[in-house]
DNA sequence: CCAAAGATCTACT
DNA sequence: GTAGATCTTTGGG
């Protein structure tokens, strides 16, 4: 099995809520300064809009110094910092200006186990399944903080890359964002159906049905 | 200026 | 299930 070919820039210059679900699959590519790789297959995303319409965004309110990159071109990272502790990693969308992106919530390890469970500081006796079921903990286990913020993934030591050539077509689901209290009645989050490698559980996934988006909590 | 919330995670009861 | 860590951004006086 080949990883298939990075993903370009027209790929992210769609509508975000489009790239979130096609990102479903995709591998994430992590080259560490040694040359070492670390493999994520991508299986849970949220997309936060630009257009000013979704409160939970970190664009709602326009460009400030933290969210720059959000308004930047599509196909780098925006790395913010959350809770004052962890790092949280987004990949940008739609063209320049828009502040859309897509947070990347959980990726499955493909490989690179022992260097990602060390990056994380996990005993040996927790599960593989912790290792990066969770925004903060996937930037942990790539070894991504925020001095990513701005960086491209079209080439370089982090890449997007499509989904292994011959692989099944994920099953997605589609729910609201968890984690927020603004705008939770969005079905922006997107992940594969039954991965013990996803975040928690959604609070309602419909039955492959996309709630409507446009209504707010 | 001060207070509070926040796209989280871990440890502990 | 709840508390605490830790700091940036935001909103009110």
């Amino acid at each position: 099995m080949q990883l298939g070919p990075c993903l370009r820039r027209a790929f992210f210059e769609r509508p975000c809520l489009q790239v979130a679900p096609d990102l479903i699959g995709a591998i994430l590519v992590r080259t560490l300064p040694s040359g070492f790789r670390l493999l994520g297959r991508i299986v849970d995303v949220e997309a936060y809009l630009g257009d000013g319409r979704d409160p939970a965004s970190h664009s709602h309110r326009g460009p400030t110094p933290r969210n720059r990159s959000m308004f930047g071109p599509p196909g780098r990272l925006y790395a913010y910092r959350s809770y004052g502790i962890h790092t949280c990693v987004n990949l940008v969308c739609e063209p320049e200006g828009s502040g859309a992106a897509v947070l990347l919530r959980a990726v499955e390890p493909l490989a690179g186990f022992a260097e990602m469970r060390r990056l994380r500081g996990l005993p040996r006796d927790r599960a593989d399944r912790l290792l990066a079921n969770g925004p903060g903990k996937l930037a942990q286990a790539l070894d991504l903080d925020l001095s990513w913020d701005g960086a491209s993934v079209l080439r370089g030591p982090v890449q997007v890359r499509g989904p292994r050539t011959g692989a099944p077509r994920p099953d997605i689901g589609r729910s609201g964002r968890v984690g927020i209290s603004k705008g939770t009645r969005l079905a922006y989050r997107f992940f594969e159906r039954r991965s013990p490698w996803t975040g928690p559980a959604p609070r309602a996934t419909t039955a492959g049905r996309a709630a409507p988006a446009g209504a707010d909590s």
